[in-house]
RNA sequence: GGGAGCAUAGCUCAGUUGGGAGAGCACCUGCCUUACAAGCAGGGGGUCACAGGUUCGAGCCCUGUUGCUCCCACCA
């Protein structure tokens, strides 16, 4: 073994030859219980960022565990198109090269898709790779393969032959950069400064004017009324009244309806159906006609008069400029209001009429929402159902139709003869009505979500009734981040339901985001982006994952730092060189089964602590709480096996005693088994690494039982090889404090308050803290310094480096302290409600402290009352 | 407007049935002790945001206040 971690040299290794067994792949044939799994599957849009690298090492990590617990596992993995965000991105590399996406056509333009797709599919397919994910590549799938868009068209068919999916001309997001609708999820709102323009219109007769204000001043030209509240007085006399807007000389009527507030702004609201959601909903109920006067591109169209080819914020100014000379204009407020913007282009969208695809939520929420509250699906954290709930309760349609190319064409054709349309999942040669072949397919795409909501059964082969399905569907786990509840996880959910007619998935781990060591979300644009891959070039991929796994808690926000990640290359280096040191002084050896062996205390002390965290590693792994399990395992391998049990091995091992040499490694070998099964769910490379070094390897770590604690607990041992830590450490602080060099051998004289078989410590004690003891003794220096521990009393002669007055102040600090403690102690037991209401173990340990304490002040007066040469 | 989260050591954060607060980093002291200086030993440092309440006992449960963050809705 390399004198130090070097993960570079084992790492991808190691990975091919897990790849090459297959032992990836779920042991079809057995009669094992499966744990199945579907990947969230990366966009192709990029490489992957830090954020991936938790979103796989987490649910890795659990199927890691899952496998090593017996079940038969099943991950899939997989890619997607990620429609307008990866046609957003070809779209600037093709501006790069001086083309357009409608200079190139359609054709080509998907040839470039593709070509886009095969390139990142197969860089994030490496960078899976280089994170040790332990998915199925035999089923990787793509949302836009050939099995996905089938299971695409049929659930489209499906819904549209229920009459769940209708086409309809409705207000829609529309994105002026991407030039296609939106979904309402697919808008972030964002508070920004702006204005609200108060203009005037005049009445036909132009004796009378209303004055309202508006934030979006050019899409006036569209408007078909002016509306006030049905109470406001102040109003109610000019309602019926024809108002004229001017520069598209329209005559619209003063209505009344109670969506306006009187008491915001002037009580007066301009009613542009066209481009507003709400206006549009008044213009329904008074029957208004529906002027659109903006172009896809956001620019002013015909309707919009001499305003025509005008950008909608040139058309802004313009107008306001033209309002003013007309002295229409009343006045300009600053505003802060909350504007929409595209998820991926982050272009202002615009509220806009529009003949778009839709579908009908209210019926595929229902069981949705019911299938959750039952328990069905289960979030953990449980909060975050709330926000699941929030987002169902107050569903809209789905806007489903991108007027995009990269993506699932919409399965619906249209007859140019009698215009029938056609939904159908093989492509029609001819009209079923008139019998006519000149049929047109949709241009359209579906949203990319609509794809991934198919995600978990579309990958095992659905609408077949596949092997895959009935034996791992529904899924047991989906480990995904919060914020795509709504986008994915919600979608995934109804669509289940609708189409299989099942959960998708019984349990989803929530996790938050990654953010940067300042607390800010990692972004490209800001720059603060960190690659995984040049992490893992440096660091390992067993250090990436572990700093990640070992700081993650149950759905919050985590820090990546450049600090954790040394820290945890530390740790990755303690275990190699603890592994190494075992291992070396294993070589030769013939290790025996420690069930056979004569234990020291020391033995069954690491063993009873291997126990313990055994224990709580198991029960935190049942509850996804991979951070807390990380963390036991952590202090168990540094804190307590590499710093005390090594330790207290190294006198046996470097001693003459052969036979409790070989007990002693069996022992440490043992424990290393263990520890490395225990930590290869995170850490799954160096695991196998060094496990491949033991003298009890098997072909993979991969696949070995998972340790569980064992019935054989030796707490006597336990509780007395804690009392000698307790001897050293104030020992070892005893020395520290009086400058005792760490070279020089100190002696000391032990008092025991009890019996004890002292040969079973001594030799402990004078390792650790470089001394030779005597027990049987009285210590000869009456200046000796004393120290009291809960096993005896322990004097340190250190002649004349032992400052009196140092020695007293240290006794009288000491003594400080207990008596601070007695106090506690007695106030609580003089409590009669305390003793009477509190566990009795409880009341029983206050009174052995009080005990303890008041013997140990004892002790300390006399050392000090010695020492002051009373 | 509605909902959620956070507030604990100088910094970043753990703390799972309420029983005298922990880690990593940083800091101070001393050590290259044959697994590891990517290390070892010792040490300092916290009225657990504030105010009430429940309880024998609260970082933890309840109420309120303040500050920060996020999500949803969106009144022109």
């Amino acid at each position: 073994m390399d004198k130090s971690y070097q993960p570079q040299q084992f790492e991808q290794k190691i990975y091919n030859r897990w790849e090459q067994a297959g032992y990836f792949k779920p042991d079809d044939g057995s009669g094992k219980e499966h744990f199945s799994m579907v990947m969230p599957p990366p966009n192709i849009t990029d490489q992957l960022h830090i954020g991936h690298a938790l979103n796989i090492s987490l649910p890795d990590c659990i199927m890691r565990y899952k496998r090593m617990q017996g079940y038969n596992v099943l991950w899939i993995p997989g890619t997607d198109h990620a429609s307008i965000a990866t046609e957003v991105r070809i779209i600037k590399m093709l501006d790069k090269e001086g083309l357009t996406k409608k200079g190139i056509g359609r054709e080509e333009f998907l040839r470039r898709a593709y070509q886009w797709r095969a390139k990142y599919g197969c860089r994030i397919v490496e960078q899976l790779r280089r994170l040790g994910a332990s998915c199925d590549w035999s089923r990787e799938s793509f949302t836009m393969d050939d099995k996905c868009t089938r299971a695409v068209k049929q659930a489209f068919v499906t819904l549209y032959n229920k009459k769940l999916i209708y086409q309809g001309s409705k207000i829609i997001n529309w994105c002026p950069c991407c030039k296609t609708a939106l979904s309402d999820a697919e808008v972030e709102y964002e508070e920004r400064a702006s204005h609200l323009w108060f203009f005037k219109y005049y009445t036909v007769d132009g004796k009378e004017s209303l004055t309202f204000a508006t934030t979006r001043p050019e899409t006036m030209l569209g408007d078909m009324a002016v509306a006030v509240n049905p109470d406001d007085q102040r109003y109610l006399h000019l309602v019926g009244k024809m108002l004229v807007v001017p520069f598209v000389n329209r005559q619209v009527p003063i209505i009344a309806d109670s969506y306006v507030e009187k008491d915001f702004g002037t009580g007066v609201v301009k009613i542009t159906p066209a481009h507003d959601p709400n206006d549009f909903e008044v213009g329904l109920r008074h029957q208004l006609p529906v002027v659109r006067v903006m172009n896809d591109d956001g620019t002013m169209n015909s309707l919009a008069g001499k305003y025509e080819g005008l950008d909608r914020m040139q058309c802004r100014k313009q107008i306001t400029i033209d309002m003013d000379k007309l002295g229409q204009l009343v006045k300009i407020e600053d505003y802060k209001h909350n504007v929409g913007s595209c998820y991926r282009c982050h272009t202002t969208v615009e509220p806009i009429i529009s003949k778009q695809w839709f579908v009908k939520m209210k019926p595929l929420a229902k069981p949705a929402i019911d299938a959750v509250q039952q328990g069905d699906t289960r979030f953990i954290p449980k909060r975050f159902e709330k926000t699941y709930f929030a987002w169902m309760d107050n569903i809209r349609d789905w806007c489903i139709s991108r007027q995009l190319w990269w993506g699932h064409r919409i399965p619906v054709w249209y007859c140019q003869d009698c215009h029938e349309v056609i939904a159908s999942i093989d492509t029609p040669h001819k009209c079923p009505k008139c019998n006519s072949t000149a049929l047109v397919q949709d241009s359209d795409v579906l949203d990319t979500w609509f794809s991934s909501a198919l995600w978990p059964f579309s990958t095992m082969g659905w609408p077949d009734k596949t092997v895959d399905l009935a034996r791992y569907y529904p899924t047991n786990l989906l480990v995904t981040m919060y914020d795509i509840i709504f986008f994915w996880v919600a979608r995934m959910i109804f669509s289940s339901l609708e189409y299989v007619g099942e959960v998708p998935f019984k349990d989803v781990l929530i996790h938050g985001m990654v953010r940067d060591d300042k607390g800010k979300k990692m972004s490209k644009s800001a720059g603060n982006g960190v690659d995984p891959i040049l992490f893992i070039d440096k660091y390992g991929a067993d250090t990436l994952r572990f700093s990640l796994l070992n700081g993650v808690a149950s759905g919050n926000d985590m820090r990546f730092s450049a600090d954790k990640v040394e820290n945890t290359r530390n740790f990755m280096n303690k275990i190699w060189n603890a592994s190494r040191f075992v291992l070396l002084n294993c070589e030769g050896k013939e290790l025996l089964p420690i069930e056979s062996c004569k234990l020291t205390p020391a033995d069954k002390w690491i063993l009873t602590l291997l126990n313990t965290v055994a224990k709580q590693v198991n029960k935190n792994m049942e509850r996804y709480e991979l951070g807390m399990a990380s963390t036991e395992l952590y202090d168990f391998v540094w804190s307590q096996f590499c710093d005390w049990y090594i330790e207290l091995s190294k006198p046996v091992l470097y001693g003459t005693d052969e036979d409790a040499r070989i007990i002693n490694l069996s022992v440490l070998a043992y424990v290393l088994d263990k520890i490395l099964k225990m930590l290869h769910p995170f850490v799954p490379f160096i695991t196998e690494e060094i496990y491949q070094e033991t003298p009890f390897a098997m072909p993979t770590i991969m696949n070995q039982p998972y340790p569980t604690p064992t019935k054989k607990n030796y707490r006597k041992e336990y509780e007395l090889i804690e009392k000698v830590k307790e001897i050293v450490g104030k020992v070892r602080n005893v020395r520290a404090e009086m400058k005792v060099a760490p070279s020089r051998k100190i002696r000391l004289f032990i008092t025991l308050n009890q019996p004890l078989d002292t040969k079973d410590i001594t030799i402990y004690i004078e390792k650790l803290t470089n001394s030779t003891v005597d027990f049987t003794q009285s210590c000869p220096d009456d200046k000796a310094v004393c120290v009291v521990a809960t096993l005896g009393e322990v004097k340190i002669p250190l002649g004349d480096m032992v400052d009196a007055g140092k020695e007293i102040a240290r006794i009288d600090a000491e003594l400080e302290r207990v008596r601070f403690e007695l106090e506690l102690a007695n106030n609580k037991l003089s409590n009669p409600r305390f003793v009477e209401k509190a566990p009795q173990a409880l009341v029983e340990g206050e009174r052995k402290k009080v005990a303890d304490y008041t013997a140990l002040m004892n002790k300390l007066l006399i050392s000090k009352s010695t020492l002051m040469g009373e």
